[in-house]
DNA sequence: AAATAACCGAGACGGTACGTCGCGTCTTTCC
DNA sequence: GGAAAGACGCGACGTACCGTCTCGGTTATTT
């Protein structure tokens, strides 16, 4: 839409009045290049600089480390894939929602990157935290708005514990990916919606 | 006849017959102390040999990495502690069985050592498969038992899906720990229970 | 102007313009010290780098093994202490000069450095070649002064052959020195200058 | 002439009457062999071992060190190949061994090993004098033989120095093979010679 | 227009850990 | 008791990255 490439030979080599937009992109996607190619044993900062053709002191001027590095190219990803849709129907939003949790856990880049987050997760309570708080306490909001608007609807009861509800909906999907490895099949979906609407339905 | 001691300054050395149960103690003792102590960032080959008083290259002989001595180190203790009870009574078996899988992999020493492995396998194929063949698929097995068994008295319908009953039990413990890092308290897994056994009920 | 002394903690780390004169002059001296204190058994890099506080990586950056490294801290020694006097007279010439090859090759430090790279010249032909290139071509050059002089001067007859005269008075301070290991007195060297002088006497 | 080979299938394996022959050979070509094919550098125990078809232990028991076994493999070479020939003729004797000696230096195994073993012992006093007493001594006694006999003959004076004129004779062999690399035609033996019997004519 | 100061690339630096090689010792089993 | 086999503790190797530090050049705002 607009121009993004750089001319030949007019790269950007600094200003005192603020950081290059310039070198941030390049590093952010020569991360995710590295990542993809060399997996997250071979993501070291002098590849993804040298890669970004930056400087590594440009990398460690703006970023504390390379999972934060992946927190920043992770960026919205998350808030951008997986909005809920509102077709007024819980049913289909929830179908709808849970494929494309399962789709971008399991097949998207972005999804491949924040497994890996979540797997150094495990033993970095910072970027545990971080993630938490940058990533998924939105998502988790995301992911109660059906319910919460099937609610509002009066489709499920008042009383509804949706916290519980979010788990019991979110849970096995990433059970699989994180844990068992199975695949996610959109039958697998569906069936978790169907079963959850049975234990709802008498409302 | 149960020599088990070394008799003090008679350390086995090696010989062609076979590697030193010592050595191989030592350094399993020794990365649990490490990871433990300094994390898993400073789990390093150098440090295991220093701690365990071996050589650097007699753990390069008997391990591939360091992922491969925690899985070593690991051993059985998913087997040991999480074999799930029979007291002929479906709910105080799933009770004290989802328990125990939440005290594991929230407060022992081993659990820790598994969300690790379970962290790193995210991004490293091999160690997910073996990860899988060596613990998860006897864990499943486990996890069955209970259901089974109340399949098998008449206390839930012959038409039971057990796979899907065990990833709707498991998998909300597993999505708090790995994901949402909300404690696991014991309300939490005798609501999973009585939500089961409310679905299961007339049969 | 001549500010050479580096100021109190204003280290040099090197930059892309040039390397660190500092870290060269450490390990150059380090290398020294190492060798005379544990001999060239015990002269490793990592040991080098220790005493000169510099890191191996940069060793192995400038210098490609530690025969090189003793190569270019032997430096100019040959060049500065091996310059044949020039009196005007043959033997007064010929006395000083030998006198002080025997003691570079039997006393001083720079001389225990030159055997060393000697020894390791028998089985390492690069070595062998660099030696020769960088010092001992040099060296007989100036090694030859006295007598060319002396022919010029008339005091030698002018078909002297000079290679075999240069030859005839340096071969056995060298085979004392590297084969039979006796000492090199003065007497000695006198003799050689006595014996040559008598055999070119009737110019 | 005899039987070396040994029958398939019977090796010796050791017994409690004294070392095996057959080992000590095998180290020894091996020793031979390594060296020619891997340098000085590659001349390593274990690798003579595994080309020796011997246990490292065996070399260990019998000799303390790779310049040992280097000094053991030298055997007598130098007592075989440069003894001195005794034609009754002091020019003719002293032609052949200085080209013998000449020759050994430059072109013959043995001759390699023994200029390796002249270079570590420029930094090894040990080896220096196994070197001198085990060969040096003997082969300076031989190289005086034809002056000897000269002098018993009346062939040269009474009074001549045989040691220097020993010296005066194979320095500069050695000069140029250990020094200087350059070759060491038969050309410049005889000049040796020539020059030697020059001065000592007028007995 | 010139001066300036933060940013940029490049890359040398002191370090830590890597995975490998060879050392010399030890133990086991066989002959 | 000598020999083959080979595991062991140890130390050095040469390499890869780490995070820090100049360095000279670039460039948007001041003066």
């Amino acid at each position: 839409m607009s121009e993004v490439t750089v001319p030949a030979g007019r790269r950007h080599h600094g200003n005192r009045y603020g950081r290059s937009e310039q070198a941030r992109h390049a590093v952010l996607a020569a991360a995710d290049d590295v990542l993809v190619e060399f997996g997250f044993g071979g993501l070291t900062i002098e590849r993804i600089a040298a890669r970004a053709g930056v400087a590594k002191q440009t990398i460690y001027r703006w970023w504390s480390s390379k999972v934060d590095i992946l927190l920043d190219a992770l960026g919205d990803d998350l808030a951008e894939d997986l909005v809920p849709p509102d077709h007024g129907e819980l049913r289909r939003d929830l179908s709808e929602h849970l494929a494309a949790v399962a789709a971008f856990l399991t097949v998207a880049d972005a999804g491949a990157m924040f497994r890996v987050l979540l797997g150094q997760a495990q033993h970095d309570p910072d970027l545990a935290a971080r993630l938490r708080a940058e990533h998924l306490s939105g998502q988790r909001a995301r992911d109660r708005l059906p319910l919460e608007r099937a609610v509002a609807r009066g489709e499920l009861s008042a009383d509804t514990d949706v916290e519980r509800a979010v788990e019991a909906l979110m849970a096995p999907i990433h059970y699989r990916v994180l844990v068992t490895g199975e695949p996610v099949p959109v039958e697998f979906t569906e069936d978790l919606v169907d079963r959850f609407l049975a234990d709802h339905a008498g409302a």
